[in-house]
DNA sequence: TTTTTTGCAAACAGTTTGCAGCACA
DNA sequence: TGTGCTGCAAACTGTTTGCAAAAAA
Protein backbone atom coordinates (compact mmCIF):
# COMPACT_ATOMS: atom_id res chain seq x y z
CA UNK A 1 0.00 0.00 0.00
CA UNK A 2 1.81 3.51 -0.76
CA UNK A 3 1.32 6.36 0.87
CA UNK A 4 -0.33 7.49 -1.83
CA UNK A 5 -3.14 4.79 -2.21
CA UNK A 6 -3.56 5.36 1.53
CA UNK A 7 -4.51 8.68 1.11
CA UNK A 8 -6.72 8.43 -1.82
CA UNK A 9 -8.69 5.31 0.34
CA UNK A 10 -8.84 8.06 3.86
CA UNK A 11 -10.31 10.63 1.88
CA UNK A 12 -12.98 8.31 0.26
CA UNK A 13 -13.77 7.87 4.19
CA UNK A 14 -13.87 11.45 4.54
CA UNK A 15 -11.07 11.08 7.05
CA UNK A 16 -8.67 14.21 7.40
CA UNK A 17 -5.47 14.17 6.11
CA UNK A 18 -3.42 15.95 8.54
CA UNK A 19 0.02 16.49 8.97
CA UNK A 20 0.86 13.67 11.83
CA UNK A 21 -1.01 11.01 9.66
CA UNK A 22 0.79 12.07 6.97
CA UNK A 23 4.40 12.10 8.30
CA UNK A 24 2.99 7.92 9.93
CA UNK A 25 1.55 6.88 6.32
CA UNK A 26 5.00 8.16 4.79
CA UNK A 27 7.22 6.24 7.09
CA UNK A 28 4.85 3.09 7.14
CA UNK A 29 5.45 3.12 3.19
CA UNK A 30 9.01 3.05 3.52
CA UNK A 31 9.95 1.59 6.84
CA UNK A 32 7.34 -1.51 5.27
CA UNK A 33 7.97 -4.17 7.28
CA UNK A 34 6.74 -5.32 10.53
CA UNK A 35 6.62 -1.95 12.64
CA UNK A 36 5.41 -2.13 16.18
CA UNK A 37 3.50 1.13 17.48
CA UNK A 38 6.97 2.10 19.64
CA UNK A 39 9.02 1.94 16.25
CA UNK A 40 6.54 4.08 14.57
CA UNK A 41 6.35 6.65 17.27
CA UNK A 42 10.00 6.95 18.12
CA UNK A 43 10.55 7.50 13.95
CA UNK A 44 7.75 10.00 14.09
CA UNK A 45 8.67 11.72 16.78
CA UNK A 46 12.54 12.62 15.81
CA UNK A 47 10.77 14.37 12.71
CA UNK A 48 8.34 15.87 14.54
CA UNK A 49 8.97 15.96 18.50
CA UNK A 50 5.08 17.05 19.36
CA UNK A 51 3.64 14.39 17.89
CA UNK A 52 2.23 12.00 20.33
CA UNK A 53 2.03 8.43 20.84
CA UNK A 54 -1.39 8.18 21.30
CA UNK A 55 -1.93 9.57 17.79
CA UNK A 56 0.41 6.81 16.59
CA UNK A 57 -1.97 4.38 17.95
CA UNK A 58 -4.87 5.93 17.03
CA UNK A 59 -3.51 6.13 13.15
CA UNK A 60 -2.86 2.71 13.31
CA UNK A 61 -6.66 1.65 14.40
CA UNK A 62 -7.87 4.20 11.56
CA UNK A 63 -5.15 2.36 9.03
CA UNK A 64 -6.21 -1.14 10.07
CA UNK A 65 -10.35 -0.86 10.05
CA UNK A 66 -9.70 0.67 6.53
CA UNK A 67 -7.55 -2.52 5.74
CA UNK A 68 -4.19 -0.59 4.82
CA UNK A 69 -2.51 -2.76 7.43
CA UNK A 70 -2.26 -5.96 9.12
CA UNK A 71 -2.03 -6.50 12.44
CA UNK A 72 0.74 -9.46 13.37
CA UNK A 73 1.38 -10.82 17.08
CA UNK A 74 5.12 -12.03 16.06
CA UNK A 75 6.75 -14.28 19.22
CA UNK A 76 9.72 -11.84 19.38
CA UNK A 77 11.37 -12.18 22.75
CA UNK A 78 8.28 -12.56 24.95
CA UNK A 79 7.38 -8.60 24.06
CA UNK A 80 3.61 -8.47 23.52
CA UNK A 81 2.92 -5.77 21.59
CA UNK A 82 1.19 -5.81 17.87
CA UNK A 83 3.26 -5.26 14.93
CA UNK A 84 1.93 -3.57 11.95
CA UNK A 85 2.56 -4.01 7.96
CA UNK A 86 1.22 -2.51 4.95
CA UNK A 87 -0.64 -4.07 3.17
CA UNK A 88 0.67 -4.43 -0.46
CA UNK A 89 1.85 -7.98 -0.46
CA UNK A 90 0.70 -11.50 -1.79
CA UNK A 91 -0.23 -13.77 1.37
CA UNK A 92 2.86 -14.94 3.71
CA UNK A 93 4.03 -16.17 6.82
CA UNK A 94 6.32 -14.90 8.75
CA UNK A 95 9.49 -16.87 9.88
CA UNK A 96 10.52 -15.28 13.02
CA UNK A 97 14.44 -16.69 14.44
CA UNK A 98 14.01 -16.46 18.19
CA UNK A 99 17.60 -15.96 18.98
CA UNK A 100 18.33 -13.13 16.22
CA UNK A 101 15.23 -12.19 16.11
CA UNK A 102 15.31 -11.63 12.39
CA UNK A 103 11.71 -12.11 10.81
CA UNK A 104 12.04 -13.68 6.99
CA UNK A 105 8.43 -13.90 5.18
CA UNK A 106 7.90 -16.99 3.19
CA UNK A 107 5.49 -16.89 -0.12
CA UNK A 108 4.42 -20.13 -1.07
CA UNK A 109 1.65 -21.95 -2.17
CA UNK A 110 0.38 -24.05 1.08
CA UNK A 111 -0.56 -21.10 2.31
CA UNK A 112 -2.92 -20.60 -0.72
CA UNK A 113 -3.89 -23.96 -0.09
CA UNK A 114 -4.75 -23.50 3.70
CA UNK A 115 -6.65 -20.86 2.82
CA UNK A 116 -8.96 -22.79 0.23
CA UNK A 117 -9.17 -25.60 2.34
CA UNK A 118 -10.53 -23.93 5.40
CA UNK A 119 -12.93 -22.00 2.64
CA UNK A 120 -14.43 -25.43 1.36
CA UNK A 121 -14.06 -27.47 4.55
CA UNK A 122 -15.89 -25.58 6.89
CA UNK A 123 -18.02 -22.98 4.02
CA UNK A 124 -15.76 -20.62 5.99
CA UNK A 125 -15.38 -16.65 4.84
CA UNK A 126 -11.55 -16.09 5.14
CA UNK A 127 -10.90 -12.45 5.73
CA UNK A 128 -7.75 -12.75 7.58
CA UNK A 129 -5.14 -15.40 7.25
CA UNK A 130 -1.65 -15.12 9.96
CA UNK A 131 0.98 -18.07 10.23
CA UNK A 132 4.31 -17.33 12.30
CA UNK A 133 6.57 -19.83 12.68
CA UNK A 134 9.52 -19.29 15.37
CA UNK A 135 12.50 -21.36 15.34
CA UNK A 136 16.64 -21.00 14.52
CA UNK A 137 17.57 -19.71 10.99
CA UNK A 138 20.26 -20.94 9.59
CA UNK A 139 22.82 -19.13 10.98
CA UNK A 140 21.67 -19.08 14.89
CA UNK A 141 21.89 -23.13 14.74
CA UNK A 142 25.22 -23.10 14.80
CA UNK A 143 25.47 -20.33 17.16
CA UNK A 144 22.88 -21.60 19.66
CA UNK A 145 24.51 -24.97 19.51
CA UNK A 146 27.79 -23.55 21.15
CA UNK A 147 26.44 -21.16 23.62
CA UNK A 148 24.61 -24.69 25.10
CA UNK A 149 27.81 -26.69 25.18
CA UNK A 150 29.78 -23.97 26.78
CA UNK A 151 27.08 -23.17 29.06
CA UNK A 152 27.49 -27.07 30.01
CA UNK A 153 31.19 -27.00 30.28
CA UNK A 154 30.35 -23.39 33.13
CA UNK A 155 27.97 -23.67 35.50
CA UNK A 156 26.05 -26.54 34.13
CA UNK A 157 22.60 -25.06 33.25
CA UNK A 158 22.73 -21.45 32.48
CA UNK A 159 20.85 -21.58 28.32
CA UNK A 160 17.20 -21.03 27.77
CA UNK A 161 15.00 -23.31 26.96
CA UNK A 162 14.40 -23.98 23.42
CA UNK A 163 11.15 -25.25 22.84
CA UNK A 164 9.49 -21.73 23.47
CA UNK A 165 10.07 -18.04 22.85
CA UNK A 166 12.79 -16.49 25.21
CA UNK A 167 10.62 -14.25 27.72
CA UNK A 168 13.27 -13.59 30.24
CA UNK A 169 16.98 -13.19 29.88
CA UNK A 170 16.31 -12.53 26.51
CA UNK A 171 17.54 -8.92 24.69
CA UNK A 172 14.49 -7.20 25.08
CA UNK A 173 13.72 -3.77 22.65
CA UNK A 174 14.71 -0.64 24.45
CA UNK A 175 11.44 1.48 25.40
CA UNK A 176 11.09 5.47 24.94
CA UNK A 177 10.41 7.06 28.02
CA UNK A 178 6.49 7.72 28.65
CA UNK A 179 4.51 11.19 29.02
CA UNK B 1 -0.58 -33.53 26.69
CA UNK B 2 -2.45 -35.62 29.80
CA UNK B 3 -2.41 -34.22 33.84
CA UNK B 4 -0.37 -37.26 34.19
CA UNK B 5 2.18 -36.84 31.48
CA UNK B 6 2.36 -33.28 32.88
CA UNK B 7 3.06 -34.37 35.92
CA UNK B 8 5.51 -36.38 34.75
CA UNK B 9 7.32 -33.78 32.50
CA UNK B 10 7.50 -30.96 35.52
CA UNK B 11 8.81 -33.75 38.23
CA UNK B 12 11.64 -34.78 35.63
CA UNK B 13 12.17 -31.06 35.64
CA UNK B 14 12.58 -31.14 39.78
CA UNK B 15 9.09 -28.76 39.66
CA UNK B 16 7.35 -29.26 43.06
CA UNK B 17 3.93 -30.45 42.42
CA UNK B 18 1.77 -28.09 44.85
CA UNK B 19 -2.09 -28.22 45.12
CA UNK B 20 -2.33 -25.55 43.02
CA UNK B 21 -0.16 -26.91 40.18
CA UNK B 22 -2.35 -30.07 40.45
CA UNK B 23 -5.78 -28.65 40.12
CA UNK B 24 -4.83 -25.84 37.09
CA UNK B 25 -2.93 -28.90 34.70
CA UNK B 26 -6.20 -31.30 35.81
CA UNK B 27 -8.66 -28.58 34.00
CA UNK B 28 -6.26 -27.84 31.57
CA UNK B 29 -6.12 -30.97 31.01
CA UNK B 30 -10.54 -31.24 31.22
CA UNK B 31 -11.02 -28.20 29.59
CA UNK B 32 -8.59 -28.81 26.74
CA UNK B 33 -8.92 -25.95 23.86
CA UNK B 34 -8.24 -22.51 24.27
CA UNK B 35 -8.75 -20.90 27.58
CA UNK B 36 -7.15 -17.56 28.54
CA UNK B 37 -5.26 -17.16 31.79
CA UNK B 38 -9.00 -15.08 33.41
CA UNK B 39 -11.24 -18.24 32.10
CA UNK B 40 -8.29 -21.00 33.42
CA UNK B 41 -8.69 -18.72 36.35
CA UNK B 42 -12.02 -18.40 37.19
CA UNK B 43 -12.81 -22.36 37.20
CA UNK B 44 -9.54 -22.90 39.82
CA UNK B 45 -10.98 -19.77 41.96
CA UNK B 46 -14.04 -21.57 42.00
CA UNK B 47 -12.47 -24.88 43.11
CA UNK B 48 -9.78 -23.23 45.18
CA UNK B 49 -11.20 -19.71 46.30
CA UNK B 50 -8.09 -19.31 48.13
CA UNK B 51 -6.13 -19.63 44.65
CA UNK B 52 -4.69 -16.64 43.24
CA UNK B 53 -4.50 -14.80 40.11
CA UNK B 54 -0.76 -14.78 39.85
CA UNK B 55 -0.61 -18.33 40.36
CA UNK B 56 -2.38 -18.80 37.15
CA UNK B 57 0.35 -16.92 35.47
CA UNK B 58 3.21 -18.43 37.20
CA UNK B 59 1.88 -22.14 36.16
CA UNK B 60 1.51 -21.02 32.37
CA UNK B 61 4.37 -19.78 31.97
CA UNK B 62 6.42 -22.64 33.64
CA UNK B 63 3.70 -25.03 31.06
CA UNK B 64 4.95 -23.54 28.22
CA UNK B 65 8.20 -22.71 29.31
CA UNK B 66 8.54 -27.04 29.58
CA UNK B 67 6.92 -27.38 25.95
CA UNK B 68 3.88 -28.81 27.85
CA UNK B 69 1.08 -26.06 26.91
CA UNK B 70 1.37 -23.63 23.49
CA UNK B 71 0.16 -19.69 23.55
CA UNK B 72 -2.09 -18.61 21.09
CA UNK B 73 -3.00 -14.92 20.12
CA UNK B 74 -6.61 -15.55 19.17
CA UNK B 75 -8.11 -12.90 17.06
CA UNK B 76 -11.53 -12.46 18.91
CA UNK B 77 -13.07 -9.27 19.70
CA UNK B 78 -10.22 -7.69 20.38
CA UNK B 79 -9.45 -9.00 23.39
CA UNK B 80 -5.86 -8.53 23.16
CA UNK B 81 -5.05 -11.82 26.49
CA UNK B 82 -3.41 -15.07 25.23
CA UNK B 83 -5.01 -18.15 24.87
CA UNK B 84 -3.31 -21.43 25.97
CA UNK B 85 -3.87 -25.19 24.63
CA UNK B 86 -2.52 -28.44 25.84
CA UNK B 87 0.28 -29.85 23.33
CA UNK B 88 -1.55 -33.01 22.49
CA UNK B 89 -2.64 -32.30 19.11
CA UNK B 90 -1.40 -32.52 15.74
CA UNK B 91 -0.46 -29.53 14.31
CA UNK B 92 -3.47 -27.48 13.30
CA UNK B 93 -4.83 -24.07 12.39
CA UNK B 94 -7.36 -21.91 14.50
CA UNK B 95 -9.88 -21.31 12.75
CA UNK B 96 -12.12 -18.17 14.33
CA UNK B 97 -15.48 -16.73 13.64
CA UNK B 98 -15.37 -12.72 14.18
CA UNK B 99 -18.88 -12.24 14.60
CA UNK B 100 -19.78 -15.51 17.29
CA UNK B 101 -16.13 -15.66 18.27
CA UNK B 102 -16.14 -19.84 17.60
CA UNK B 103 -12.89 -21.24 16.77
CA UNK B 104 -12.26 -24.18 15.04
CA UNK B 105 -9.32 -26.49 14.00
CA UNK B 106 -8.18 -27.21 10.97
CA UNK B 107 -5.82 -30.48 10.40
CA UNK B 108 -4.62 -30.35 7.65
CA UNK B 109 -1.26 -30.94 4.79
CA UNK B 110 -0.92 -27.18 3.96
CA UNK B 111 0.03 -27.36 7.44
CA UNK B 112 2.73 -29.83 6.93
CA UNK B 113 3.63 -28.93 3.79
CA UNK B 114 4.21 -25.34 5.19
CA UNK B 115 6.71 -26.43 7.74
CA UNK B 116 8.41 -28.45 5.07
CA UNK B 117 9.18 -25.86 2.25
CA UNK B 118 10.19 -23.31 4.99
CA UNK B 119 12.96 -25.75 6.57
CA UNK B 120 14.25 -26.59 3.46
CA UNK B 121 13.90 -23.32 1.67
CA UNK B 122 15.31 -21.27 4.66
CA UNK B 123 17.65 -23.84 6.20
CA UNK B 124 15.31 -22.94 9.61
CA UNK B 125 14.79 -25.34 12.14
CA UNK B 126 11.08 -24.83 13.14
CA UNK B 127 10.04 -25.22 16.74
CA UNK B 128 6.53 -23.46 16.85
CA UNK B 129 3.89 -22.96 14.47
CA UNK B 130 0.53 -20.79 14.37
CA UNK B 131 -1.81 -20.17 11.65
CA UNK B 132 -4.83 -18.34 12.74
CA UNK B 133 -7.63 -17.75 9.89
CA UNK B 134 -10.30 -15.29 10.86
CA UNK B 135 -13.58 -14.25 9.16
CA UNK B 136 -17.38 -15.45 9.09
CA UNK B 137 -18.35 -19.21 9.83
CA UNK B 138 -21.03 -20.65 7.63
CA UNK B 139 -23.72 -19.50 10.20
CA UNK B 140 -22.60 -16.09 10.40
CA UNK B 141 -22.05 -15.35 7.15
CA UNK B 142 -25.73 -15.06 6.74
CA UNK B 143 -26.62 -13.26 9.83
CA UNK B 144 -23.98 -10.52 8.93
CA UNK B 145 -25.42 -10.29 6.03
CA UNK B 146 -28.96 -9.31 7.18
CA UNK B 147 -27.45 -7.42 10.11
CA UNK B 148 -25.97 -5.26 7.36
CA UNK B 149 -29.04 -4.74 5.44
CA UNK B 150 -30.87 -3.61 8.70
CA UNK B 151 -28.39 -1.52 9.42
CA UNK B 152 -28.82 0.03 5.93
CA UNK B 153 -32.71 0.12 6.34
CA UNK B 154 -32.35 2.08 9.65
CA UNK B 155 -29.58 4.76 10.47
CA UNK B 156 -27.58 4.73 7.76
CA UNK B 157 -24.40 3.41 8.77
CA UNK B 158 -24.31 1.19 11.92
CA UNK B 159 -22.59 -1.92 11.36
CA UNK B 160 -18.48 -2.63 11.81
CA UNK B 161 -16.27 -3.08 9.43
CA UNK B 162 -15.80 -6.32 7.91
CA UNK B 163 -12.01 -7.13 7.09
CA UNK B 164 -11.23 -6.29 10.66
CA UNK B 165 -11.47 -7.74 14.04
CA UNK B 166 -14.59 -5.94 15.74
CA UNK B 167 -12.42 -4.10 18.66
CA UNK B 168 -15.26 -1.48 19.97
CA UNK B 169 -18.73 -2.30 19.88
CA UNK B 170 -18.86 -6.29 19.75
CA UNK B 171 -19.51 -8.16 22.69
CA UNK B 172 -16.45 -8.41 24.89
CA UNK B 173 -15.61 -11.16 27.18
CA UNK B 174 -16.65 -10.74 31.03
CA UNK B 175 -14.02 -9.49 33.09
CA UNK B 176 -13.23 -11.23 36.77
CA UNK B 177 -13.07 -8.30 39.10
CA UNK B 178 -9.61 -7.56 40.01
CA UNK B 179 -7.99 -7.89 43.20
C1' DT C 1 -16.65 28.16 11.00
C1' DT C 2 -17.96 23.81 11.88
C1' DT C 3 -16.38 19.25 12.60
C1' DT C 4 -12.26 16.50 13.27
C1' DT C 5 -8.25 15.65 15.21
C1' DT C 6 -4.61 16.43 18.31
C1' DG C 7 -1.96 16.40 22.80
C1' DC C 8 -2.05 15.73 27.43
C1' DA C 9 -3.08 13.25 31.59
C1' DA C 10 -5.05 9.65 33.50
C1' DA C 11 -7.37 5.33 33.23
C1' DC C 12 -7.36 0.59 31.84
C1' DA C 13 -6.20 -4.44 30.84
C1' DG C 14 -3.10 -8.02 30.98
C1' DT C 15 0.82 -9.55 33.12
C1' DT C 16 5.03 -9.57 36.14
C1' DT C 17 7.74 -8.84 40.39
C1' DG C 18 9.32 -8.30 45.51
C1' DC C 19 8.77 -10.18 49.63
C1' DA C 20 7.23 -12.70 53.90
C1' DG C 21 5.13 -16.82 55.25
C1' DC C 22 3.64 -21.57 53.93
C1' DA C 23 4.35 -26.22 52.19
C1' DC C 24 6.21 -29.82 49.36
C1' DA C 25 10.08 -33.28 48.79
C1' DT D 1 14.01 -28.95 57.36
C1' DG D 2 15.41 -26.40 53.75
C1' DT D 3 14.42 -24.71 49.19
C1' DG D 4 10.80 -23.67 46.32
C1' DC D 5 6.10 -21.99 45.99
C1' DT D 6 2.14 -19.13 47.12
C1' DG D 7 -0.51 -14.99 48.04
C1' DC D 8 -0.67 -10.32 48.43
C1' DA D 9 0.17 -5.69 46.93
C1' DA D 10 2.16 -2.96 43.91
C1' DA D 11 4.70 -2.17 39.76
C1' DC D 12 5.00 -2.36 34.77
C1' DT D 13 3.92 -2.42 29.71
C1' DG D 14 0.96 -1.73 25.97
C1' DT D 15 -3.08 0.58 24.78
C1' DT D 16 -7.37 3.42 25.23
C1' DT D 17 -10.27 7.37 26.69
C1' DG D 18 -12.05 12.20 28.20
C1' DC D 19 -11.46 16.72 27.38
C1' DA D 20 -9.97 21.38 25.92
C1' DA D 21 -7.21 23.56 22.46
C1' DA D 22 -5.69 23.44 17.57
C1' DA D 23 -6.34 22.62 12.76
C1' DA D 24 -8.40 20.64 8.54
C1' DA D 25 -12.17 21.15 5.10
Amino acid sequence: MTAEAARDSLKQRGIRLTRQRQLLLELLDRTGAHLDAESLYQLAHQRDPKLNRVTVYRTLKLLKEGGLVDELDLMHYGGDQHYYETRTKQEHAHVICLRCGRVEEFYGDPLQRLRRQVESHFGFQVLIARTEIGGYCAHCQVLRAQEIAEARRGSGEDVEPAAVPAGDEGERRRRGARG
